[in-house]
RNA sequence: GAUUCCGUAGCUCAGUUGGAUAGAGCAACUGCCUUCUAAGCAGUCGGUCACAGGUUCGAAUCCUGUCGGGAUCACCA
């Protein structure tokens, strides 16, 4: 490609005296209807130039063909130069994808420290289906990162402190009567889950109450009793006072047992975890330091603030007249808390929700003023909400989408489905229910990973359980076929010779055209620090290997030089296909 | 109101340095299993790229405005 360039330029000169700048020349994928494996955009060339697009293109065909060994043909179409490379170009091309250790990845460990954050859940209810998504697209960027050669740390921040877990604290200790994960067999989340709402439904019931002796609504929400301990509670914890914190670390508890539960059932892991609990005094001393040094400012109530009008943005509390830490706050300790635990971290990513942009852009700001040069490279991974066809998921309203019962549900499917094609019958049960977990969730993380991280989606139900099309059982298939013959292969003794073939068919040359882009959508993606690109890649590797499986016989090819080339490419295809799917969590079973 | 993201087929989504007749999947309809797994392949049907201007050889893509939707604009988290 590079020497095509080149020899453009050259020809520029020798032919028509003119210099082409290197951006002039654009190339472009050869639409299918026409042939070709490049194409040349001639317009801007022949602007230059003075010349009829046309008369150019021919003319830089010509010139193309004679010169440039694997340029084997050309055509023109109105402005456009289609190029066709000779079948050794991509045998050429084939050999050094195969040669290669891990075709598209770059050496791990190359590249610098980033740190990817997501997941952050508070510690009163259980992980939802805002959190899968949000957990996949982290995970799947902190992969992607280190197969472009990052040093990649995942964190996780644990909001387990503040009102909410108090609110789940006092309906506990007076509702629970004592009760535990054991004694309900309930997992620890759902039980604290439980009691949240326990609290809410005491609070509602508590205003209505006061509101009815005459109070005002806000006064009702202030003066309601449970409301007023579960502050004294917080109160409590930050004297640190034995008995509340106590039964915080007890509930805290029960709730990571169930969040672990959660995790390894959706396949992701983090490297360090952080707690707010740990960090938000810190937050609150690097804020007194800022005050010191004159970077923030107090106003005559106590509170402490930053000016970003200079930035284009407003005056933003960093901490309350009472001293207390805010939200804002304790980022702000996290934060430079892992810039001091990985000294060697140039970039943080947030995996955070979109509503949280503002809060962002200020924490950005904030870390550059207290001297942390690497803010400016940190990343706030924005992602939109996942919407239901019944509207936005509502806590109070029940329309939440519980994670543990929505894995539940894809495995249920998986299995429903392979037993009607029963396929697996040879299989031991245990490792059906391991193929069964693998469909299940390919089917969910693609479904959620496939969506422009950027952009609000749609959940529906009936639809994420569909297994066809563009699905990850779908590429799951794919992947199936390739092992299937590899295993067959093996059985029949056929093995990849040395003889090479010297022609190839459409579909095997779509094939290796598609798999030598790998390397470029690997870089785009991470650069965007978007999966989805990644997946739809992954989607068309699929797509055209399914065509070429259609029209060529692999085993059963007579020719044993183009039979080699086909288990290649079947060998490379299933190892394309199994690292892209592995960038998104997604794992390969070899038969379904 | 201000800021910001979004609006592409009936539905869910691709389409990123401006390029040819805007692409997939689902749904509906046709074909293809004695041949490497039919969770597949091939095909038909389906479009005023929200709307109106502008920039130019060329606009879904860039600019301006309008309409519609989401988010944010707290000493909440």
């Amino acid at each position: 490609m590079e020497s095509l360039i080149n020899h453009i330029a050259v020809a520029g000169e020798t032919l028509f005296q003119v210099k082409w700048e290197a951006k002039q020349i654009q190339f472009q994928e050869t639409r299918k209807e026409f042939e070709g494996d490049t194409t040349l955009v001639v317009f801007p060339l022949a602007k230059v130039a003075g010349k009829n697009p046309e008369e150019l293109g021919n003319a830089l065909g010509a010139y193309l063909q004679e010169n440039v060994d694997f340029v084997e043909s050309f055509n023109v179409v109105k402005g456009f130069l289609n190029i066709r490379f000779s079948d050794h170009y991509w045998l050429t091309a084939l050999e050094q994808m195969r040669s290669a250790e891990s075709w598209g990845w770059a050496t791990p460990n190359s590249k610098p420290r980033i740190m990817v954050e997501y997941s952050s859940p508070n510690t009163n209810k259980p992980l939802h289906l805002g959190h899968l998504r949000n957990n996949f697209l982290g995970y799947a960027v902190a992969e992607l990162l280190k197969a472009n050669g990052h040093t990649v740390t995942k964190v996780q921040i644990i909001n387990d402190r503040g009102i909410h877990i108090c609110k789940s604290m006092w309906a506990w200790k007076n509702l629970g009567n004592g009760e535990t994960p054991q004694s309900s067999g309930m997992k620890g989340d759902k039980l604290v889950g439980k009691y949240y709402v326990e609290f809410d439904k005491t609070y509602k019931s508590q205003i209505t109450d006061l509101m009815s002796q005459g109070k005002t609504k806000e006064e009702a929400e202030s003066h309601a009793p449970c409301m007023m301990q579960a502050q004294d509670m917080l109160r409590a914890w930050e004297a640190g006072d034995e008995g509340v914190v106590n039964l915080w670390k007890t509930m805290n508890q029960w709730v990571y047992e169930g969040f672990n539960a959660t995790y390894q059932k959706m396949g992701v892991d983090f490297d360090q975890l952080y707690f707010e609990s740990q960090t938000y005094l810190k937050g609150r001393n690097e804020v007194m330091k800022g005050l010191e040094n004159g970077v923030f400012f107090q106003k005559e109530d106590g509170s402490i603030w930053i000016d970003l009008t200079d930035e284009g943005l407003d005056q933003k509390a960093l901490l309350r007249k009472d001293g207390t830490a805010m939200y804002i706050t304790q980022d702000i300790g996290t934060a430079i808390l892992r810039f001091e635990d990985y000294p060697d971290t140039v970039s943080q990513i947030y995996t955070v929700g979109n509503e949280q942009e503002y809060h962002f852009k200020v924490l950005f700001k904030v870390l550059k003023k207290l001297g942390w040069p690497q803010s400016e490279a940190c990343h706030h991974l924005s992602y939109g909400m996942v919407e239901l066809p019944e509207g936005k998921m509502k806590s109070r309203e029940g329309t939440v989408v519980d994670a543990d019962d929505l894995m539940e549900e894809m495995y249920n499917a998986a299995k429903e489905v392979s037993e009607e094609q029963g396929k697996l019958s040879g299989l031991e049960d245990q490792e059906k229910v391991e193929v069964y977990e693998k469909i299940g969730m390919a089917a969910l993380k693609y479904f959620l990973l496939r969506v422009d991280p950027k952009k609000n989606m749609m959940f529906n139900p009936q639809e994420s359980i569909d297994f066809n099309g563009n699905t990850g059982p779908f590429i799951q298939y794919g992947y199936v076929r390739t092992q299937a013959i590899k295993r067959k292969a093996a059985e029949v003794g056929i093995v990849i010779s040395d003889k090479k073939t010297k022609t190839l068919h459409v579909s095997e040359r779509e094939l290796i055209k598609l798999l030598y882009q790998y390397p470029v959508i690997l870089q785009s993606a991470a650069a965007l620090y978007d999966p989805s690109v990644v997946a739809n890649y992954a989607y068309e590797v699929v797509r055209q290997f399914n065509a070429f499986y259609q029209n060529c016989s692999i085993l059963r090819e007579e020719d044993e030089a183009a039979r080699s080339l086909r288990l290649e490419l079947c060998a490379l295809t299933g190892d394309c296909v199994q690292r892209s799917m592995s960038i998104l969590g997604v794992q390969m079973p070899d038969r379904m």
